[in-house]
DNA sequence: CGCCTTTGACCGGCGC
DNA sequence: GCGCCGGTCAAAGGCG
């Protein structure tokens, strides 16, 4: 996988950030190409991993769930989330993780562009350690 | 009532 | 082409 960096924040859960960077596809003038080259554009994309007992920690955002799957090699489920903001397409996605059923691993797809509705310290703290600025 | 989960169907990419 | 796999849709029902 990608390089890893393991903290601590409040509430004594550690966190784990994996950098996607290398995912990351930045597209520039891409509606100048035939529709028929154009591929899908990549939407930026972070997770990181918390000990947590429950697996959706309060971001202050407001996410309606949209899909629920088995993986495989994984006992558990992996669920889909929406931020329910008008025009705001940021996904995420929640799993635990299989032989340490105390780890849950958070996967954010997109940027908010609005501001959060409820603010979360715990959760903006982790994300300034982590040297990510998703616009909160 | 409005917003939320749940859940099976559906769909697209990829490997064989 | 077919089937697996991961991601999304949408109908139906739950709950404050």
């Amino acid at each position: 996988m990608e390089d890893m960096y393991q903290m601590f924040f409040p509430c004594s859960s550690s966190v784990t950030k994996v950098d996607n960077s290398a995912h990351h596809k930045i597209n520039t003038n891409e509606e100048d190409k035939p529709k028929s080259k154009m591929k899908k554009e990549r939407e930026p994309k972070f997770s990181f991993q918390t000990r947590s007992q429950v697996d959706i920690l309060d971001d202050g955002y407001r996410w309606r769930k949209y899909g629920q799957k088995a993986v495989k090699n994984n006992i558990f489920p992996r669920s889909y989330y929406k931020c329910t903001h008008e025009g705001c397409r940021v996904k995420k996605q929640v799993q635990r993780l299989l032989g340490d059923e105390g780890v849950v691993v958070t996967t954010y797809q997109g940027v908010h562009t609005h501001p959060v509705d409820k603010p979360s310290d715990n959760f903006h703290h982790i994300l300034t350690q982590m040297h990510i600025s998703p616009s909160f």
